[in-house]
DNA sequence: AGTGAAAGTCATACTCT
DNA sequence: AGAGTATGACTTTCACT
């Protein structure tokens, strides 16, 4: 992991799909070269993937909101990540230090998604909630990708 | 935005360097009208985007943190994400309802230097904060790309 | 690790339907 | 809106350094 590669990941963090002769010109490497450390990176997990970014609205989700999670019963076994894992309105699920175990964000459409999607994740994982909802999004998923 | 769409953008949500031509051979359509719906996702707003998923403890950033934070003076002017958008380290910020404004969440590499980065956002932001540190992540990042 | 070249594949623009 | 086609660009592999 030196410079070449920062750079290289900083690119196609910013712009996923550039092409590898893009690449190889921006960071004045060969195509074939750009391509062989591109490969590593993913070899060693450093590159996890590539997506494409959605806009969350335009896919019926304007409504996000945080989750804060405790179980209701603290001696029993804590699988709650596995439990919730099915329902896919929970986009991020952190275990956190602190009042309560895990912090979960969620996207769904409406308010009435919202409660019941709250009543699933009390049953099914067997906590009690607390709920944080988003009012608007100033920035997101901004990504350092060198120093 | 049909279903046709709705399944382009899970393709591309799923493997962002897809290929038009096989993305027109998954969801059965040619190379160029694959091409043209996909241009037009990303004029509508739908697409913003293709970036890379980077591993962010490859970059050093071993430590997420979700901070909470509160104007000291709440009869000011509400301008905290403007003050804080040139801290690097804040890749989230939510405006949210609640006893808190906003919900940051951040990455460092220590404790050091998230100790550091609260003071610099309790004086930028002229707020006070109450931190969350993440001890793992189960899951993250989940995209809904189609119901 | 990087270069350069050769082969196959793909993106992109155009025309036609 | 989608299909088919042509061309230039790109990816990918390989031999060489």
């Amino acid at each position: 992991m030196d410079d070449i590669d920062r750079h290289i990941v900083a690119a196609l963090v910013a712009d996923g799909r550039m092409s590898y002769t893009d690449l190889g010109k921006l960071i004045g490497l060969s195509t074939s070269a750009v391509h062989q450390r591109v490969q590593k990176l993913e070899e060693r997990g450093v590159l996890r993937g590539f997506r494409a970014v959605v806009d969350p609205e335009a896919l019926g989700l304007a409504l996000t909101a945080f989750i804060s999670v405790k179980p209701i019963d603290p001696a029993a076994p804590d699988d709650v990540p596995d439990r919730l894992r099915d329902l896919i309105e929970v986009e991020d699920c952190y275990s956190v230090a602190g009042d309560e175990n895990y912090i979960l964000k969620v996207r769904v459409g409406t308010a009435g998604e919202l409660e019941s999607l709250l009543g699933r994740i009390r049953t099914a994982a067997e906590v009690s909630t607390r709920t944080t909802v988003v009012l608007s999004t100033p920035f997101e998923d901004r990504m350092r990708s060198a120093h």
